[in-house]
DNA sequence: GATCATAGTCGTCTGCCTGACGATAAACAC
DNA sequence: GTGTTTATCGTCAGGCAGACGACTATGATC
């Protein structure tokens, strides 16, 4: 195998970003709207080219800093301050998978607490948080009876892995405290779990679950009543990122 | 973000591999000797280009086959015929991880039966089977005394993370079956947790659990006693790939 | 052939965790 | 005050895992 450089072809790399957050109850992921061909007109996850002299890390954090103002936090370390959290997802390099050139994209999964609208280059319509199962659903409608187009290029692929990584990563890590804020109630990461996975989970059990495993959460001596109902203790991410034993998540 | 051909950097891809297999109650990992600079003389894992044509996993399964003659079986399903488990592992891009030019690797982690002597390009000392804790200790000595240098670029990273994902992933699927042959015995499908975790399990218990589960294994009928001892019964790998409840390991 | 060493297989028991609840507490809306 | 909402504490039964005893069936050794 030698290194002659002319005797491998060139490629583009990209990072593509599968930027995750809770809202309303749902799962929701940033999507942009793209301004040229090819799939002009329909939504896409944001990324963009790897410059010459960046990592790989490096080039996904710039990219979502430029699409929410969100400092990345580096992977593996649950974000003490209001970074998100990143990580490397996975690599497509289909042929085809972009129909002008020989792309190959690597992807990257950001766990983003509630924020305000996303910010755009100026562009408000640009781009949106919209629900995961709206944007995986091919040419289904949305809930406002919009027609909703697939996502460009291998898109849908890419979400529905990124998805799947955060259902399966929040059993056995404390990566769930991603998606709240900087302090948070019991009930509020019940809320962030049963968004992911979808289901109901017994307030009692959980409550049980999360305050006797160590490490997970501490408490911050505050109170809130935000949710309404009897006041709550606040609590923010511990230090530990491996739950042992794992959250279980329910059956299918 | 316009696709401008002329605006992207031009980048080499390559994949690499991490062939993981059990030999002698040791987690062995295949190594190529590098016989050009830069690090020559030094091993490294195996890999190369991606051609212009071709989808990633298929260079993967290619670089594969070239170097050890093992039919590659598409990832997520466990390998019924002797073809080996193969599956994306990670992409390693840093700007300087090769001293030539910028080269984006596209680790794929492979777990193949104990083979016999990997089957080298003509050369004998050109491939090896090494035991992974040796690969991994920068520097330090071998079983016969002989020291060992680190492996050529980011590779001990890269094999420490496929290492930790194999570690890992048996734990929640099937996965170690791959390490064995067709037919195997519930106690050597235990020597393979045991020499992937480096740990000793308690073979009652082992063998309630994995007889236990639905799906895990199936009986042949067979017996065999080529372990010593009491003949054991031979079991296949069921079609279950994830296991519920997981495999615990033990205590760090 | 008796004995030993080696592996495999079946049971038992105990502690811990989970799921399924009941019950109580503390806020807000009317 | 009454009702509603959410949080938090308790209780209980079932299941699974770790620890370990007991027995079985082969080959090796004397």
């Amino acid at each position: 195998m030698p290194y002659d450089p002319s005797a491998f072809p060139p490629f583009a790399v990209t990072v593509d970003l599968v930027v995750l957050t809770v809202r309303r109850h749902a799962l929701c992921a940033l999507a942009v709207r793209r301004g040229e061909p090819p799939f002009q007109g329909r939504w896409a996850l944001p990324g963009g080219f790897v410059r010459a002299d960046e990592d790989l890390a490096q080039a996904a954090a710039r990219e979502l800093a430029e699409e929410t103002a969100l400092r990345a936090h580096d992977q593996t370390v649950p974000a003490p301050d209001n970074g998100a959290h990143l990580e490397q997802l996975a690599t497509y390099g289909d042929p085809k998978r972009d129909p002008r050139m020989r792309v190959v994209s690597v992807a990257h999964l950001a766990l983003a607490p509630d924020l305000p609208a996303p910010r755009a280059g100026g562009d408000a319509s640009y781009a949106r948080w919209a629900p995961v199962d709206e944007l995986l659903q091919q040419s289904g409608y949305g809930r406002d009876e919009e027609p909703v187009a697939p996502l460009a290029f291998d898109h849908a692929q890419i979400l529905a892995d990124g998805v799947e990584r955060a259902r399966s990563k929040i059993e056995y890590s404390s990566l769930a405290t991603a998606f709240c804020p900087t302090e948070f109630t019991v009930g509020e990461l019940r809320r962030v779990y049963e968004a992911v996975w979808g289901v109901a989970l017994d307030p009692r059990n959980f409550h049980r679950k999360v305050t006797g495993t160590p490490g997970f959460l501490v408490p911050t001596g505050g109170t809130t009543t935000r949710q309404g109902g009897r006041p709550a203790q606040l609590f923010r991410a511990g230090g530990a990122t491996l739950l042992n034993p794992p959250m279980l998540r329910p059956e299918v």
